[in-house]
DNA sequence: ATAAACTCCGTATATGGGTACGGAGTCAAG
DNA sequence: CTTGACTCCGTACCCATATACGGAGTTTAT
């Protein structure tokens, strides 16, 4: 059992950051024995790593919220939900692609620019 | 010379957006006749472009200032935040195609779970 | 010459994702 | 049993990136 702050810490979060994600129903207030503290399970700690790991990953807190609701419906309904998650995901995917490749092709040419100024990457914005 | 709703049109944003920009320090005050409008030039046009291009590669209005300071001298700058632009993006692509597999491993478990319940993606979700 | 459309400016509001504050209650160690 | 650290809650505030509002002035079309 965790304390908020130890569990903060575990996710390397802050304790505000813990209790704004209850109030926005990413995480589930964890009971509590009457007027006391709140206790945390390990399974809070996944719960709160999925966050933000997913966050890191380019989910808004909303789209989280709809990955966890995964684990209240029927199999099916679950599956159709991660399909629309992963067209998410490959459109995501499509798109940093193309940026990845543009980014890289322009250090390219930096570096095979002699010069100081004009360079590529300021050219390239230039329309 | 444009105005600024020609001016937002031809970029594809809101007058407002201009005018923040403007406050923002990203676009210059366009001179004005005393008491009169904003009249834009071409050159203008090109820097609001320029944010634009700039914004989807993933650059923060923040980064796309001092790109635009840069911009008048130094190649080797630009290229050094371009580098680090590209290094996020290229973590992001590792994790997104990790999950990417994992959703579709998961989808797949789904398509062979004959029952209703017992959801290999909640299961999953539950460590 | 007047109405419609546009622009001015300052300020307010929106959204996403937090972060900070402050007074009161609680827990644990000495 | 006191002291210091921790936690409670509500509320306010922050940053980024816009977007909207409203009253007054300006331009343009008819």
């Amino acid at each position: 059992m965790y304390t908020i702050s130890k569990l903060a810490k575990e996710a390397n979060v802050g304790v505000e950051t813990v209790r704004f994600y209850e109030r926005k129903g990413l995480l589930e207030q964890p009971i509590k024995p009457i007027q006391g503290y709140r206790q945390y399970t390990e399974q809070a700690l996944s719960r709160l790593l999925f966050i933000k790991r997913a966050q890191y990953l380019g989910f808004t807190l909303a789209e989280i919220s709809s990955l966890l609701i995964l684990s209240a419906s029927n199999c099916e309904d679950v599956q159709q939900l991660a399909e629309q998650k992963l067209a998410v995901i490959e459109d995501k995917l499509r798109d940093l692609l193309n940026l990845k490749d543009s980014l890289v092709s322009l250090i390219s040419d930096c570096k095979t620019n002699p010069s100081d100024k004009d360079c590529p990457i300021i050219q390239s914005l230039q329309p």
